[in-house]
DNA sequence: GACTTTGTAGGACAAGCATCCTATTTTTTT
DNA sequence: AAAAAAATAGGATGCTTGTCCTACAAAGTC
């Protein structure tokens, strides 16, 4: 088989089993179950299980990345391309309504254990954070940019977060339409939207 | 000693590690521990884990339900009391900072591990939501208060859990301003704020 | 003052956990 | 084909967990 192959299966199953059972309640053997393996081949690649978050934690990173490269190609202005951020809560529904996000119930858990990873599991926000703040800069905002990014970062957040406590979808559509009408807003006090409909990437 | 001292205590203690470690993460010894009983002990008050719980978030309603009437006496205008609603995230910053919104983090964990107290824990929430649709409805907002609600309950949530994350106090101060310039324009729309200088309770 | 109830203590237990270790199989390299 | 390296299996270990059980102390009741 091939060299990582195992590996990729163990961090699959554990990027799995952390978002939908949370990181503590998820055991080796829970993973080990999954994959179906040994514990014992278990660690011949990951030495200890905060091992195994980090690497979790890594391919969230390099997802997460590619998925904000991906709406940046899709999304021809920057309002569309944020717009392709906050649908997401309507994309994933299915999974939000029973976990959660994935982002944020991964920060707060860490940050009650109070784990070394915390602050590397927080850069997923980060990479949010960044991109939404760029499409913000695009589109005139300045020194606003920054802010207007983590508005629309705890906005949905608490969407996600209520939404999965209520399990209301209906709510949720509701929250991202008055998202989008907010954004329609933003774009139209700074005269946006036209000059935006190419940006050159790569 | 009192009937219920010791039971009170434990209740304190449990109420105050799931706050601050998880629910999952605090284990009996814990809680012994901090109220300086046996383990053994610990049986003749509560027979699992899940009564504590229970319990705890008994207290909870209870101490919510006891701040929001604080409010409605304190708070003069229905516009005054949401703004006592949202200071919150000031008030108990220091704690939020470390451990997150108490509600939301332990009604995502619940959802995680699909625990049977997942509604009761819920019902916290309801208690806000419940709460602010009043004042919206004395507001003037008939049909939309309970969204109103909805959408302040998840901001609130949302701003939580970025400022946990990022632990930037900065930010939670500009969200709360945000906030309170949304529910300023909010009344001014209504002409409220004259209306409603008294409200009768009791 | 005897008796019942309530509270407390701490040992015992089985289950689950992360982790370690050794032996065996498979794959790669030479 | 021989040797080395990597992958796998599964038993052993020691710790922690929630839970149970029995024994004792305190308090209240008749």
């Amino acid at each position: 088989m091939a060299l990582r192959a195992t590996r990729q299966q163990i961090v699959q199953a554990a990027d799995d089993l952390f978002y939908r059972q949370g990181f503590e309640h998820t055991s080796f053997a829970d993973i080990a179950k999954v994959v179906n393996i040994s514990r014992g081949n278990f660690y011949h690649h990951f030495k200890s299980k905060d091992e195994i978050l980090d690497a979790v934690i890594e391919t969230r990173l390099q997802r997460t990345q590619q998925m904000l490269l991906d709406w940046e190609e899709e999304g021809a202005s920057p309002k569309e391309r944020i717009e392709s951020y906050i649908r997401i809560l309507l994309t994933n529904w299915a999974m939000i309504k029973d976990y959660g996000c994935p982002v944020g119930t991964l920060c707060t858990e860490l940050a009650k254990l109070d784990h070394s990873s915390k602050e590397q599991a927080n850069k997923v926000f980060s990479l949010f954070r960044i991109w939404l703040r760029q499409q913000f800069t695009l589109l005139g905002y300045g020194d606003e940019a920054d802010g207007l990014a983590m508005h629309v970062l705890s906005w949905s957040q608490g969407v996600a977060t209520l939404g999965n406590a209520f399990n209301d979808i209906e709510y949720v559509r509701q929250e991202v339409a008055k998202m989008c009408d907010w954004l329609d807003a933003m774009c139209r006090h700074n005269k946006c939207g036209k000059k935006f409909k190419q940006k050159k990437r790569q």
